[in-house]
Formats: structure tokens, sequence, C-alpha cells
DNA sequence: ACCAATTTTACAAAACCATGACAACTAAAC
DNA sequence: GTTTAGTTGTCATGGTTTTGTAAAATTGGT
């Protein structure tokens, strides 16, 4: 079952909620103020983050663009309180995916959980298949065949096709999959990243030295041509 | 001012949309069902839709999805009643912007209007899109494509177009080109221009050497024929 | 220590761009 | 209508930047 963090200050709401999504059958994590659950959910990456807005230090608002930052596609419903209007369009442009006023319902808080997790559900799924030509790639699973056999790709090509078929052509560039697939922390060089699709190119391209599916563009990076 | 066009059934709410926005400065157009609504929509072109989900007949979700089909890129704002949850999720699926759960303050209704009409303001001053004949450019995605085929552009080629159809028809001297495109330390020859036009009309000009889309206008410069 | 994955390095190849020469063209004066 | 001065189209060329990729070095796990 999906697991759903739960990062809200309150301990009396926070075990309420637990307990609700438990009974629901979910399973459960909970931080208690912004910096660790911010860390937890970079490291567990749960299914599903609801966020108090209201915290002391690092607030909803912050722990949600910087989830957004980190690219993590994670869908974060927010907690506020009533009376805080503004802050539902805010919480929307911060990247939030939506919302709830407190004192809100049971059944309410739950039909948005499961709408939620729907939505996104059907966005990753359709993300999971992916074929080029003869070539089929299950993202999901890490699994690339040509008819029977078994292509083999490393994780970071993985990563590296999932961004590039996350764009639908659009061009990626080399400092985007740095962010991206390597993480903020590491800074190798952007030529690391042409070796990588060479290597892919090497892999799924029929006739590498002129690539059908994984295109350069010059002077930014490379697209995957739909 | 923006013109927003009020879709409702009941007439008490929709004259009280109808004063609160013109309160506000808006222009205001009505419709009482979703038919006419959506014939007004197509003939008036406004700059935002409030749109009741809740109507006899044609309701909220068959006229955002018609308007969709249509082509249409007017943000489309919907006004569900409370409970129907699930609306919700619908209502995004089916190509809305946003939406408000009856009942709602004239605050919150006015600053979801003013979120939705500055974000679709920012992505449309932007200016993306062109079309020239059967080829599509896509400016902010670096793509142009004519049918299914890609058409590559090099980066120049695409800083000159924008140029160009920011400039809407005007004239555009290659002094300006030099200076925006290039930037102000560069001084590369007038001639450099030239021949960048010269690319872009034969990737573009279905006969480059009577151009329909990329005039030169002697003793100036260039201009995009709308 | 071994092996696979990853990163760096280094050099070759390709793409892109600027230039200048000259032909073709335009506009206006004659 | 011709002329002429100025403007634009286009090509070949060479320089610069960017990319391809093989091979060597490094890392990390078992």
């Amino acid at each position: 079952m999906e697991r759903i963090l739960i990062i809200e200050d309150e301990a009396p709401m926070r075990t309420a909620l637990a307990d609700l999504l438990t009974a629901e059958g979910y399973r459960t994590l909970t931080a208690a103020d912004g910096e660790s659950g911010l860390k937890r959910a970079l490291a567990e990456k749960p299914d599903l983050i609801l966020l108090d807005v209201m915290m002391p230090k690092l607030d909803g608002f912050a722990v949600c663009s910087e989830l957004r930052r980190l690219a993590h596609e994670v869908p974060v419903m927010l907690l506020t309180a009533k009376g805080q209007i503004e802050d539902r369009v805010h919480g929307l442009d911060v990247g939030a995916d939506d919302y709830v006023i407190k004192p809100f319902s049971s059944e309410e808080l739950l039909a948005r959980v499961r709408a939620l997790l729907r939505r996104v559900e059907r966005k990753a799924r359709a993300l999971t298949q992916l074929k080029l030509g003869e070539i089929e790639i299950d993202l999901a699973r890490q699994i690339a065949t040509r008819g029977r056999q078994p292509v083999h790709l490393t994780a970071k090509e993985f990563a590296m096709l999932r961004l590039l078929a996350e764009a639908a052509g659009e061009p990626v560039s080399r400092e985007r999959f740095l962010d991206v697939v390597w993480g903020y922390g590491a800074f190798p060089t952007t030529r690391t990243v042409d070796n990588h699709i060479a290597s892919l190119r090497a892999k799924l391209e029929s006739d590498p030295d002129s690539p059908r599916w994984i295109k350069t563009v010059h002077g930014v990076g490379y697209k995957l041509e739909p």
C-alpha cells in the first residue's frame, strides 16, 4: 500500500492523521518539523506528503518549494488553517498539488488523498513504458528488451532516459542532467553526460552515428525525438 | 481591463459574480446556460471564464472539454458545489485551470482570478507559439516541425525568429538584430545577419527566392509577414 | 582484489558562425 | 529608360566552439 509522510508539528494532529490513514490501510511515516520532514521525504521517497503550512522554522511553503527544487515528483497536499486564504494561491504557486483547510472531516481528507494518489498514479504509469523502435523500456522496473532479448542499461542510463522522456521532445541541457540525475551535491564534468549519452546510443540506436531517437541539440544538450 | 465571461444558470449567483468583478474593474460578460456560454466564449474570446459545473443540459465539464477541443487557450475556472469532491479532480482532467468550491468568499474568488490571470499572462507574454504556413515553431522549447518532421534550427536562428515575431510585422533593422541577438559587446558585420536570414529562409520558406514570410525591407532590415 | 559502473582525459570530428568578395538587385536621379 | 550609388543575396573559406568517443583512471560494491 502507499506510504504517506505526515509533516506536522502538533503531536495530537499528527497522531490523529497517522491513525486515520493507517486505519485506511496506508503506511504512514511522520516528522515533527520541516527540516526532518524534508530529510525523510528525500530518504524514504513516500508516495504522498501531507504538509502542515504553519510550522516553526522551516514552514510548509519552504519545505514544498525545496522539494520541488530537488526535482522530486512526490505529490504534496498542504494542510492550511482557516482564514489563510491567500495561502492557497501561494501554496499552489509553490508547487503543491492540493490542499485542505483545517478543520476538515476525515472523509474529506481521505477523499482528497485518494483522488490525488489516483491522479499521480495515472501520470506515473504513463511514463513508465517507453518504446523506441523495437526496443521496449520499462522505466519503473528498469528493464529494457529488444524483442525477447534483454538489453542491459545501467542505473544512470535509465535515469537519463527518464529525464529525456519526461521532457517530451524538448531539449534537456547538460546542466539539467547533472542537477536531476546526479543531484545538486555532485559536480561531474558536463563531458560525463556526453559519455552516458554515447553509451545509451550504442545500446538503443540501430545506427549510433546518425541517431534516430536521441538527438543532440547543439549548444544546449540532447532531446528525445518523439 | 480583462474581460471575464461568467457562465452560471442561477441568476442571483450570476449577478453577484458580475457585480463583484465589475467592482474590481473587470469587464464582465454573462451567459445563463452552457450552450450560449460556449457560443459566447468562442465569439467574444474573453480573457477568463468562470464556469459553473452544475447546469442543466450542457454542464460545466462538457463546456470545458468542448472549449479545449476547439483549441481555445482561454483559462477556465470551475465553480463547484461543496461535496462534489471528485469533481475537482475530474475538472482539472477536463482541462480547467483552477476551481473554487461554493460557498466561497469574495476575497478568495478574486485572489484566484488574479492568480490565474497572472499565470496565463506570463505564459502568453513569452510568445512561444508561432506558425508559418505548415511549419510550427515553439520558441520556448526550441522546437520546429513541418507536419511530424522536425525542422532543425540553430540557436541564433531561433533568437532571430523570436525578435522578428515580437516585432509583429514591423521591420527589424540589422543593428537591432546585432544588439538583441548578439548582445551589446559583440560586433559582427551586418552581413552576418543576412547570412542567418538566408538560412532561415532556406529552412522555412517553400520558395526561398521569393519568400512568403521573411520579407526584406530595403534600406532597413527584415520583417516577418503576419 | 576483482569487476562493473562511472568519471576523467584527450584528441578527432562536426556544427556553427563570421568574413569578405562579388553578383544581383533596388531606388532614385538623370 | 538608363545610369549609378547603394543595398542585399549567396558562396567559399577559415576560425572557433561544441560534441563524439575511445581509452585510461577512479570509484564502489562484493
